[in-house]
DNA sequence: TCCTTAAATGAATGACATTCATTTAGTGGC
DNA sequence: GCCACTAAATGAATGTCATTCATTTAAGGA
């Protein structure tokens, strides 16, 4: 009963890249692009947590063995879906803006990217850029930014690096639990503590993470901007 | 057969904190000190693959079921964890050198200890600090030092996000393979960071990793610093 | 000695990811 | 047009987990 083969006209599923090689056979309905997107749309619906292979093969109309003829690992998966949101990642402002604005512009994309997607971080911050086309073409068009902006070339990679991190890190704020620093009934014997976290608190910020990544992004742009030479 | 009772001279286990409320009865062989450290010597042994309740039940010489007698999930495991390690963070730097000292003794200390626990990274930045005293008790001391510092009151908090943003961020790139910049086939078409990461690449630093840091630790510090009154 | 109760037990349960032996259906060679 | 080949889909396992629950065990206060 292959009733996977008709597009049941309830989703658009954008199907591409017929991926196959040279004169050999092939079929269709699932390939990587189409299992990107799919899972793309599953953690929108769902979210990580119901982001399941399971869920994924039903996603697709697929039942979920089929997926691994494509991916070979969960893993891959999220590999895959990591490298699409990057390209969401704005790097046109390196071409447009002078070096300091389109860093700033850049990290802040960043930022709001994964921050909806802060389970991918572990993945991303350890994976191999060639696994990932798009994000290496990231790495290019800041590269590049860096460099014509007089960036000592063997420091490039050290300070983007830098700011990844600091930016993986920041993602995961922008999702933390409001009252995530209420000291409770703890607060007695954390006087400095406190007072500091109810001194920010008074300041009546909506989104108190955008402050503190503001602060830290501003110092790291300050500081490697005195390297450029 | 209650073969659990015996404690097997296989290994010091160091049971500690009766934790009895006034005249209740109790028997004892587990408690959430011994959880911790029989958690801790675990993931030492096996990483945080091989931790699993039931490896972990195992490591006490007890039934799986009975870890939840003393605690609710495996997360809340990975809580009284990550607190346990906080507390060999370094923040006596914060009583003896002067502030910028101070931030990048702690700061190095800090990432030291989590490169070799990214899995609890995930957890940490998003829990609500009541729930960890040791990790409370480091804020005290670093806002203490903060404060004492000339620092302005109402920025302290943003300041410490930040930081620990970027020590969280940085602690994933110590773990990371050292040819992940590596471009493989797509070095033709990526010059610029090709360049780059090959310029870096001869330097010939042992950790790579650890320039990145301290590049962006000291544009932090320095940013950071100007704010002092 | 008995009663109360925290803590331990071991046998389910239910999610999962992943594997594998089969089946299905295009495609290129004839 | 037919065949053989082979990528891709299927669905029925498998094995690994965390977690739950009905029972049992034993210490301490009465």
């Amino acid at each position: 009963m292959p009733a996977a083969t008709s597009a049941t006209a309830d989703s658009p599923r954008p199907e591409a890249k017929p991926r196959r090689r040279a004169g050999r056979p092939a079929a269709a309905v699932l390939d990587q692009d189409g299992i990107t997107s799919g899972a793309l749309r599953l953690i929108r619906k769902s979210g990580y947590d119901g982001f399941t292979m399971a869920a994924l093969a039903r996603t697709l109309n697929v039942a979920p063995s089929a997926l691994y003829n494509h991916v070979s690992s969960k893993r891959d998966v999220l590999v895959l879906v990591q490298d699409h949101l990057t390209s969401f990642v704005d790097v046109s402002t390196f071409e447009k803006e002078p070096w300091d604005q389109a860093v700033r512009d850049w990290a802040w994309s960043y930022r709001e990217v994964f921050s909806k997607h802060t389970p991918l971080i572990p993945v991303i911050a350890v994976l191999p850029v060639t696994d990932a086309p798009k994000t290496l073409a990231m790495y290019e068009a800041v590269s590049a930014g860096f460099s014509r902006a007089g960036f000592p070339q063997e420091r490039i990679v050290s300070a983007i690096v830098a700011l990844e991190s600091f930016i993986f890190g920041s993602a995961y704020d922008v999702t933390a639990p409001a009252d995530i620093f209420d000291s409770g009934s703890m607060a007695a014997s954390t006087p400095n503590f406190t007072a500091a976290v109810d001194s920010l608190a008074e300041q009546g910020f909506e989104r108190p993470a955008d402050v503190a990544f503001s602060l830290g992004l501003e110092a790291l742009i300050a500081g490697f901007g005195a390297l450029r030479t």
